[in-house]
DNA sequence: AGTGGTCCAATGGTCCAACCAATTCCTGCA
DNA sequence: TGCAGGAATTGGTTGGACCATTGGACCACT
């Protein structure tokens, strides 16, 4: 007998339920981020459940980072909602700074390369132009700048992840991204750095441009290699120094 | 003026301060992965808090997949949990269709190949007796069973990610993992999925224990390919019944 | 008109005391 | 000895209460 044709009926979900009520809410009312959503005592009262319950299921969102709760003001929305979404807490645990940068370091050099490679594969002669429109911006941030060109360096690799026609790049990498500089804010750390990957944007794009994947994987992988390098550089300064 | 220099002051965190409290407590009583930690109510009364209190900090790490809670049973640790974690709730939205599917499959290759390379860098002796250990207990299970064999499929290439030394790589391709089973779990589908990826288990061993990372790698990306094959044929095969 | 002060209703945060539901364990019967 | 059945335990839910913060309304004074 085939016991996995019994699932087990559901008796208890509340707060699941509570969740995916307010996704039916959320989609039914065409909620944006940034508006706000319903009182605790108002979902509690109109879906029939206690004020806790609720409670359990907002914290939950919040912790997901879709939701921000305001005492005294409300609960608003931080993020598209949908019904099948999938949920990756990661946690990166154990280490100092420089262990988890290296091992987020190695994800996005995964990422960064098999994107770059599908990239030159789909890219259309709109989205090649695009590319290099982005690439000329950032490059004229950096000489006018000095090198301090995050920001248009940032949005460069975006419109490469975007035309490799897979979000998830950008999901993940973006995720990796902000992992990194939530430790690379603070001074300390090599003056120049990222200077040493700027001139890979370039041969990314030009194998881009070629409709090389090989090319443009490779070019990817050493400009991920530089960025290796100037944390590895930095890691070393701050042991110098004896710091942690 | 510098209106950064005036951040907001924190009041109250109640809820945080029970989860540092727990941090402290996990540590103190060195427990380990599996074991299970106070009852809802003695927290409440230790710390001096309500016991709703409690229950929220708990529904947080539960969605952080740090700990779960079996009800009448008690709440049970899933990870090691140390001060300075770092927490990036990830949350992608995925969908149901084909074109979902071949998206996890891009980033789980480009990934799987990454993680088979570091695994044939890293790996011990003890290591790669280990994973041998798996990839026999594959086998047999896929010959005695005629090829259902997935969990201990799963297994073997678990032990490869824990060898690469990054939890990252386990973390996000479970993900992956997850969303496509759950797509694959019902009936239709092509009946030998996962037959053609056998033998490249073998050749990835292989590869690994020789200490070759472009090897690995090759094999890795060979066994993903099949998969993808496995996954267009059953998309054609559905498209044929006139299913979505 | 603008500035500051006070008040008040709305809202999230916390607490309490129960009861429900699933699990575990142990007791007593066969 | 084995096992059926009933506590005891534990997480899940409820309803009600109060606190802390917010933001707007209103007002007095400049």
């Amino acid at each position: 007998m085939d016991q996995n044709s019994l699932p087990p009926i559901q008796t208890t979900a509340r707060d699941d339920a509570v969740l995916k009520a307010l996704v039916g809410f959320v989609r039914a009312e065409a909620l944006q981020p940034g508006e706000r959503l319903p009182t605790e005592r108002i979902l509690a009262e109109r879906l029939k459940v206690s004020r806790n319950t609720v409670r359990e299921a907002l914290t939950r969102w919040e912790g997901l980072g879709l939701v921000e709760r305001r005492q005294g003001s409300g609960t608003y929305l931080k993020a598209a909602v949908s019904p099948d979404m999938l949920h990756l807490p990661l946690t990166l645990a154990g280490g100092n700074d420089f262990t988890s940068l290296m091992q987020t370091l190695e994800i996005r050099r995964a990422l960064e390369a098999e994107a770059a490679a599908l990239c030159a594969e789909r890219a259309s002669v709109a989205d090649i132009t695009e590319i290099e429109r982005k690439l000329d911006i950032m490059e004229q941030a950096f000489r006018t700048r000095d090198g301090m060109s995050s920001e248009e360096d940032w949005e460069f690799h975006q419109a490469i992840y975007r035309v490799s026609g897979n979000p998830l790049f950008e999901q993940i990498i973006a995720a990796m991204h902000e992992l990194f500089h939530r430790f690379w804010e603070h001074p300390l750390g090599v003056r120049d750095f990222g200077h040493a990957s700027f001139p890979y944007h370039r041969t990314i794009y030009e194998r881009i441009a070629a409709r090389d994947p090989q090319g443009a994987r490779d070019e990817a992988l050493k400009l991920i290699a530089t960025v290796e390098d100037d944390l590895k550089r930095g890691a070393a300064k701050l042991k110098f120094l004896g710091q942690t």
